[in-house]
DNA sequence: GTACGGTAG
DNA sequence: AGTCCTACCGTAC
């Protein structure tokens, strides 16, 4: 369904959206008069231009191809001939012919069930679908040219007699899931691909029936007609392959059940008795679907998914092929077969393989060097598999879910008020959805369709995901802002929106989030997180930790040494180091302890300490990481802020200190302190300073503007604190400057204060001024402090502290800069994110090693 | 990560 | 008067 006519005819617009294959009959109409209403109907219109328009764009990557073609050598041809025939050895080798693959299509599904439930349609050209666009026709309205996925103006001028019925879609679902009951019988896992279509996989079911009785092979007919169709008729032609009584749908087709007949048993005069072949399953599937539906299915047999839906295309309507198992009967069904019936090749790769000379499938395999030279490494290889007749042999369940997304056409909205509005109910809508499915992403995505049909669409990933309508709108209406912006004066002129969610959350890290929260109530248990199983795979992980259990990070004992004013650390426990390691090939993110040092797997979920929070806290990337940390400084807010003292020498780069910080630093320690060990959720702050009207932009809590609140008055001053909590807690990282960055340990280098001479910082522990060269000194002494004197001897050694702040480990995952995808588009942000200044912030680093756009973003 | 296009149902 | 909606994948940057 669904699918606009097969074009064998690949010049211009007109016959893509024509019909081809028109059967003759005494009714409607040849090809070349559908063409020609179609294109009366369709020429001039924005539509028709826009299609032109793609068709050139089309032609334009044809063009580039022969050219490319041309300049191949006749040595490049045979070399890649060699090498392609390699892998066609191997590809021979690996042929798999032992699965029985069932593809079933219901015969023109919608269509048949209005027809099935209105007995008044029988005999009528029906489609279903709307004015504007139609979902399926009956085999009546098709022989005018009506199709699926053509609007409904163009069918009523092909067919005026056309009744169009408006779709159902419970009803529709209530008959396929009647069909889905037979399909489950023969097998469980079936795969269904929407609801008129799906595949089976019958090889374990042929295998048991060859010992079943006869009696378990019997069906009978239904005598029961609730319907105006006489369903004893249609199973009696059914048997005797006569034309199926359901003229309305099949009037001038052949018999599908004709062929391979000898089988079955016509014994009883009300049953039918299947024999055990694959043939005679799909029968029986097909008369069951019949006698409990009465709406008639097409059914391909083949050792894998690819060859059986083409078969069910082979015999359709009411028909079934099989393709049996042997390599020469496969690639005999492909010998001649057009590579546009192939599952995958559209109008458009039809076009290009046109253009090569490429037509069927044999063709293909001929072409096999060129296309290898010609193509992506998956695409080709994709033609060599439908090129050879291999497809999958089992059906996988389809995995999780990737985006969910809605949008709608309508009629031109231009003014920014509708456009926002409307763009607020589609997120209201997706919320809905997310929430029915309990997801969460992190992508919003913009679709906007313009009234000449040129699409566009608008993406923006953000650091804590979203579900909510208020949560998506907020960043969709930036989105869309933009877009409205970018053709000022002038008005965005729309003829469809869309949103879009995704990048959703997997499993663990849904857990995580909710245990991130209890977390925080718990106050620091330290085996929380280890509740975090690591996918399968992962044996060695806990083997290894089971000799030497994890005992937390360094601040994590720092903490609940602080809390539970315990005097019992001992030095090697003390000694777990905070590192963080990027396996780039997994791209996680990975905080090694002594015990996990050597971890290499990709799928474990990490545990770091929160240097904020002092919480243990799993993860599995970066951004789930700074997402927490940013919570986390947004939760304490800027009062939290320690003390920067620069000295005159540079005074003009670094912010003044301002006095009043210093002892609120001190009370707000004093506070978290009490918080945790009370059961205060910190985190709960921070979302409620969003629910309050505090704006979430890229994941950051923008500060709460509601009157009474404390805030920085000045853009200026909110840099200043940042750059403040920069000192002590590093800032996050973006993941390029990450994988750039190499991971030298204990290497304390370059750090934003290592470059000026003499800073003063205060210590937000014993309070005192420290005068210190680099930071990590400086937090050698916080440490100290810390754990007042406790551990005071460690810090002589070489390997301790230093790593906990070393700049080299802190700049990878919290230092100033974004990712690309972070790229503010407002100054406030941008200021907010980079912690400081323009001229402040692009440290050597950063102009170094730090991708452009961090310096980009840092001067917008 | 973003933008766009191809494909299918 | 007038040409859908949802989801996935691949490619290029």
């Amino acid at each position: 369904m669904k699918k606009v006519a097969n074009s064998s005819c690949n010049d211009g617009v007109l016959l893509r959206m024509g019909l081809n294959d028109n059967k003759a009959g005494m009714q409607g109409l040849d090809k070349e008069k559908i063409n020609k209403i179609i294109m009366e109907a369709t020429k001039g219109s924005k539509f028709y231009e826009n299609e032109l328009k793609k068709d050139q764009q089309v032609n334009q990557r044809i063009e580039k191809m022969m050219q490319l073609k041309e300049k191949i050598t006749a040595q490049q041809l045979l070399k890649a001939q060699l090498q392609v025939d390699k892998l066609v050895i191997e590809l021979e080798q690996s042929r798999n012919l032992n699965s029985t693959i069932v593809h079933i299509d219901m015969d023109a599904f919608y269509a048949a069930v209005e027809m099935r439930d209105n007995p008044e349609l029988k005999d009528k050209p029906i489609a279903v679908g709307s004015m504007s666009m139609l979902s399926t026709s009956n085999y009546h309205a098709r022989r005018f040219g009506v199709r699926a996925a053509m609007p409904g103006f163009i069918a009523k001028r092909l067919c005026p007699h056309l009744t169009i019925v408006p779709l159902n879609f419970e009803k529709y679902t209530k008959v396929s899931k009647e069909v889905r009951e037979v399909l489950a019988e023969y097998d469980p896992n079936f795969m269904p691909m929407g609801l008129d279509e799906a595949y089976l996989n019958i090889t374990d079911h042929l295998e048991e029936r060859l010992n079943w009785p006869e009696d378990r092979r019997r069906f009978f007919f239904n005598t029961e007609s609730t319907t105006g169709i006489d369903s004893m008729n249609m199973s009696t032609n059914f048997n005797k392959g006569e034309v199926s009584s359901s003229p309305v749908l099949f009037e001038d087709s052949t018999s599908p059940m004709d062929d391979n007949l000898q089988q079955t048993d016509l014994s009883e005069g009300n049953s039918v008795v299947f024999g055990t072949s694959a043939e005679e399953v799909v029968k029986e599937i097909r008369f069951r679907i019949e006698q409990k539906t009465q709406l008639t299915a097409s059914a391909g047999i083949a050792p894998n998914t690819m060859l059986a839906k083409m078969c069910s295309d082979r015999n359709k309507p009411n028909g079934q092929y099989r393709i049996s198992p042997e390599r020469l009967a496969v690639l005999d069904f492909l010998k001649d077969l057009p590579i546009r019936k192939v599952p995958g090749i559209g109008k458009v790769t039809e076009k290009m393989l046109k253009a090569l000379g490429i037509v069927t499938c044999s063709e293909l395999y001929q072409q096999r060097a060129l296309l290898s030279l010609l193509f992506s490494e998956v695409s080709w290889r994709n033609f060599l598999d439908i090129s050879l007749g291999l497809g999958s042999t089992h059906l996988e369940k389809d995995g999780e879910r990737k985006s969910m997304s809605t949008e709608r056409t309508f009629s031109e909205i231009n003014t920014a008020e509708d456009q926002y509005s409307l763009c607020r109910e589609l997120c209201r809508d997706l919320a809905q959805d997310l929430q029915k499915e309990g997801l969460k992403g992190r992508t919003v995505t913009l679709k906007l369709k313009n009234v000449n049909f040129e699409v566009k669409t608008r993406a923006s990933t953000v650091l804590s995901s979203v579900s909510t309508e208020e949560e998506i709108f907020t960043v969709a209406k930036d989105l869309l802002g933009t877009e409205i912006d970018s053709v000022a004066p002038h008005p965005l002129r729309i003829r469809l929106m869309g949103v879009r969610v995704s990048g959703f959350l997997t499993e663990e890290e849904k857990k995580y989030q909710q245990k991130s929260i209890t977390s925080f109530l718990k106050s620091g248990k330290e085996t929380g997180f280890l509740r975090f199983q690591p996918e399968k795979s992962n044996q060695d992980y806990f083997t290894k930790n089971s000799e030497a259990p994890f005992r937390g990070s360094f601040f994590d004992q720092k903490r609940a040494a602080r809390k539970l004013n315990s005097e019992n650390i001992s030095p090697n426990e003390s000694r777990g180091k905070q590192l963080f390691h990027d396996d780039k090939s997994s791209a996680n993110l990975v905080e090694e302890t002594k015990e996990v040092t050597n971890l290499q797997n990709s799928n474990v979920c990490k545990i770091f300490t929160c240097p904020v929070c002092f919480e243990k806290q799993s993860s599995k990337n970066l951004e789930e990481l700074n997402k927490h940390i940013d919570e986390c400084l947004n939760g304490m807010c800027v009062e939290d802020a320690v003390e920067l003292f620069k000295n005159d020498s540079s005074r003009e780069n670094i912010p003044n200190f301002v006095p009043q910080f210093k002892n609120e630093y001190v009370d707000k320690c004093q506070k978290n302190k009490t918080d945790q060990l009370s059961g205060t959720d910190q985190s709960a702050s921070v979302s409620d300073s969003s629910a309050n009207g505090g704006t979430e932009k890229f994941g950051q809590i923008i500060p709460d503007k509601s009157p009474g609140k404390q805030q920085p008055s000045s853009l200026s001053d909110i840099a200043r604190n940042m750059c403040m909590k920069q000192c002590l807690f590093p800032k996050r990282v973006s993941q390029d400057h990450f994988d750039k960055t190499e991971h030298t340990e204990g290497t304390s280098s370059s750090c934003f204060f290592e470059t000026k001479e003499d800073s003063v910082l205060v210590c937000p522990v014993c309070n005192s001024e420290q005068k210190t060269t680099d930071l990590v000194s400086f937090n050698r002494h916080v440490d100290v402090c810390l754990n007042k004197g406790l551990i005071q001897e460690l810090t002589e050694k070489d390997d301790f502290p230093a790593k906990t702040y070393n700049m080299e480990n802190s700049n990878r995952v919290f230092s100033g800069g974004l990712s690309k995808g972070q790229q503010c588009t407002n100054p406030s942000q941008g200021a907010k994110r980079s912690g400081l200044t323009a001229s402040e912030s692009v440290s050597k680093k950063a102009k170094s090693s730090n991708s452009k756009h961090t310096i980009k973003m840092f001067f917008k």
